[in-house]
DNA sequence: TACAGTGCGTGAATCGTTTCAACGTCGAAT
DNA sequence: ATTCGACGTTGAAACGATTCACGCACTGTA
C-alpha cells in the first residue's frame, strides 16, 4: 500500500526519493532545484511533481555540509528586551537582506558564559561572521574566532585593537552630556547607577560622568555617589533606587541611570517612595527608547541613532567579506545627543 | 613550515585533520567527544591536544545530518520588538533550557509572506517543533508541516482544529472587560483601533468588544468606531488616532487600542492634537506591559500571563513530543485581567 | 597451552546534497 | 559521410561527524 502523504513516522523523503519517483538521476533534481533552466521542461515538470507529490524538503544540513558555508551571520546583544537592542538588530537585519544574508540573533543577558556558548554555537553552524556587544572585559574569544576565519564586528563598542572593527556610539560623551546637564541645573551632589565594570559601555559612560564632574570643577568623592547593580533593566533600577534611599548620609538631588530601562524601574521605585521627581530628584536615562517621552514624568534621555548602529555595523561586516585582505578596519563613531525633558528639568 | 595558527585562508579543520594530528582513527577522535570514558587516558589527552593545537570546532551540519534531527524547536511571533512577545518568548526559553532544547526565535512582522518563510527555513534545519502565532487566518501550512512531522503548537491563538494544541488567552473576554470598563465609566460613543482581521487576536478582542456592547444595550453601529491600522505598535496608534479625528462626525469619547504599543502611539498621537486624557477621550490598551503603568498618564490595560503563556506552550509541545501518540491535544486558555489606571479613570 | 573475556581502537558505511567530468543524442556544418 | 558543438542527463565523489561490527592485545582461568 503506497499513497501520496505520509505517516508521522516516515523518514523525510530525500532527494533521492524524488528521483526515483521521477525516474530520473540525483543530479537531475538537484539541477531543478538549483539551475531550473539547464533541465528540459518535460524532465522538470516531473520532477516537480515528484517534490510535490513527497512533500519534499530541502535538508539545510546536508546543503550547508556539501557548501561550507552558509549566508548567515550572527549576533549577540546584551538584552534583546530592550527596546535600544531590538532596533539596533532591525537596522542589522535591514542591511543584511540586502545581500541575502540571514541573521541569527541571541541575548548573552550580559552573561559572558551565555555569550560564549553562543559564540560557539554560531560557529558550529559555519556562521560568516558575528556582531557582538560584548558581555565580558575579554575579546580573546572574538579574537580566535577571527582568526579562524570568522569576520567579527563589536556593536555598540569601541573596538580596543586594531584590527578588530566596532561601530558604537561616544558613549564618554554621552556620560559628559548627561552630567553636564545635571550640573548646569545646580546639582552638585549626583548618583550615578550603573553596571558591572565588565561591560564596555558602563565602563565608558563612566569615564565621562567622572570628565565632565572634573571639568565642572567638582570632587568625584563628594559629588558622586555610584551604584552598581546586576543586569540593566528595570529591576536593577528600582534595586539600585532602593540602595540608593536606604544609604545613609546626603541623598542626592539627581539620579543619572546607564539606560532607560534602568531608568524606568528607577522612577518606579522613586515613585513608590514618595520622592518628587525632579524637585526632589532629577532624572536622566540613556537611550532615549520610543517611551521615555511619553512616562508620566517625561525622561531626559541621551538618544543614539539605532538604526543606523545596526545597519552600519553590519555594512562593515559584509565588505569586510567581500574586500577580503584588503579591507581597513575602523571605528566608527556617532556622536549622541541629549533630549532634556521634565524628568530633569521642570521648565522642559 | 607548519605552525599551530592557521591563516584565514585555510579551511577549517576536521575530525580527519584531529585524528591524523593524534595519530588515531576518526572513530576514536569522536568517541574523545561523545565517550570520553570508553577511551584510555593517555590516547584521549593526545586527542585533546590535537583539538586545542588544531582550534578544532565541531562542524553542526555534518552532526546534524547524520543524527537527522536536532533538540531545537522554533518560534514566531508577530513582533519581536513588542514587550509582550519578548516576556513569553523569555518563558519559552526556560521550558526549554530545563529539557536541552535551543530556540530559534523570528518575528514575522505580521506578514503571512515572512511567516511561511521561516517555517518552511526551519524545517529545512530539521526542527522538531514550532511555536507560532499566525499572521494570517490559514493554517494550511501549520496542518502541512505537523503531518510531515513536526510538531506545532499555536501560541497566543486558541486553535480552530481539534488535532492542533494551542495556548492562549481569553481575548473575546479580554476585548469585553475594556468595553464593559468603559461603558461603566458612561461612554456611549468608543472607538476601537484594531489590526486587521486576518489576526486572530484582532478578530477575538473585537468579538467581545461587540458582545459587551450588545450586552450593555449599545447599538454597535452609534456606539462603535472602528479603525483598522495596518502594523500593531506605536506608528499604528498615531496613525488611527489621526485618522479618528479627522473624520467627520460625533467624535467618540473613549477609544480602545487592540495593543498598548499601540496605545502608546495614540498616547502621544491625541497629545499632539492636545486631547486632555481621559477627560476628552479615555484609553485603553491591551498587554500591560512593563510601562504601561509609567506613561505620563497610566494606561488602563488588559493583563496577560506572559511568562506562563510561554512556558505552557513549550510544555505542550516538548511533551507532545515525548509522549508520542498517546498525546491528547488541548487548548489552553488562560483569564486575562482588566488594570485600572489613570488614562481612563480619573479617580484611579 | 588453549580459551574466554575485556578493554581499546579501527575503518568503512551512512546521512542528503551539490558538483562536475563524462556520456549519449541530435542537428548543423563541412 | 564525418566532425563538431550544444544540450540534457548521468553517476560518482565529496563534505564531516557518528556508529558499529570487528580485530587486536592482553589478563586470568582451566
Amino acid at each position: 500500500m503506497s499513497t501520496t502523504t505520509r505517516g508521522r513516522a516516515d523518514r523525510r523523503p530525500s532527494i533521492t526519493d524524488v528521483a526515483k519517483r521521477a525516474g530520473v538521476s540525483v543530479g537531475t533534481v538537484s539541477n531543478v532545484l538549483n539551475r531550473p533552466d539547464q533541465v528540459s521542461d518535460s524532465t522538470r515538470d516531473r520532477v516537480l511533481v515528484a517534490i510535490e507529490e513527497l512533500q519534499f524538503v530541502r535538508n539545510a544540513s546536508a546543503r550547508q555540509l556539501r557548501a561550507g558555508t552558509i549566508q548567515t551571520v550572527g549576533a549577540i546583544v546584551l538584552d534583546i528586551a530592550n527596546p535600544f537592542f531590538t532596533e539596533v538588530a532591525r537596522g542589522v537585519e535591514d542591511r543584511l537582506a540586502a545581500d541575502e544574508y540571514t541573521l541569527m540573533l541571541s541575548s548573552s543577558d550580559e552573561d559572558p558564559e551565555r555569550e560564549a556558548r553562543y559564540l560557539r554555537l554560531f560557529e558550529e553552524h559555519g556562521v560568516q561572521g558575528v556582531m557582538v556587544t560584548p558581555s565580558a572585559g575579554s575579546l580573546d574569544n572574538l579574537l580566535a574566532l577571527r582568526d579562524r576565519g570568522i569576520d567579527v564586528v563589536l556593536l555598540d563598542t569601541t573596538s580596543p585593537v586594531d584590527d578588530i572593527s566596532s561601530v558604537a556610539v561616544d558613549d564618554v560623551r554621552g556620560g559628559a552630556l548627561a552630567i553636564e546637564h545635571l550640573v548646569s541645573l545646580g546639582h552638585t551632589r549626583i548618583a550615578f547607577i550603573n553596571g558591572p565594570l565588565t561591560i564596555k559601555q558602563c565602563i565608558d559612560r563612566r569615564e565621562g560622568v567622572l570628565a565632565a564632574l572634573a571639568g565642572a570643577g567638582l570632587d568625584p568623592a563628594a559629588a558622586l555617589v555610584e551604584i552598581t547593580i546586576g543586569s540593566l533593566n528595570a529591576e536593577g533600577g528600582e534595586d539600585g533606587i532602593n540602595r540608593l534611599l536606604e544609604a545613609d548620609g546626603d541623598r542626592p538631588t539627581a539620579v543619572f541611570c546607564v539606560n532607560d530601562l534602568t531608568a524606568l524601574g528607577a522612577l518606579r521605585a522613586l515613585r513608590a517612595h514618595g520622592v518628587a521627581i525632579p524637585d526632589e530628584m532629577a532624572v536622566v536615562g540613556y537611550d532615549d527608547v520610543v517611551f521615555a517621552s511619553m512616562l508620566t514624568v517625561p525622561l531626559t534621555s541621551v538618544r543614539q541613532p539605532t538604526h543606523q548602529l545596526g545597519w552600519t555595523a553590519a555594512d562593515l561586516l559584509l565588505r569586510q567579506r567581500s574586500e577580503g585582505a584588503t579591507f581597513q578596519h575602523q571605528r566608527i563613531q556617532f556622536q549622541p545627543e541629549l533630549v532634556v525633558r521634565g524628568s530633569s528639568d521642570p521648565s522642559a
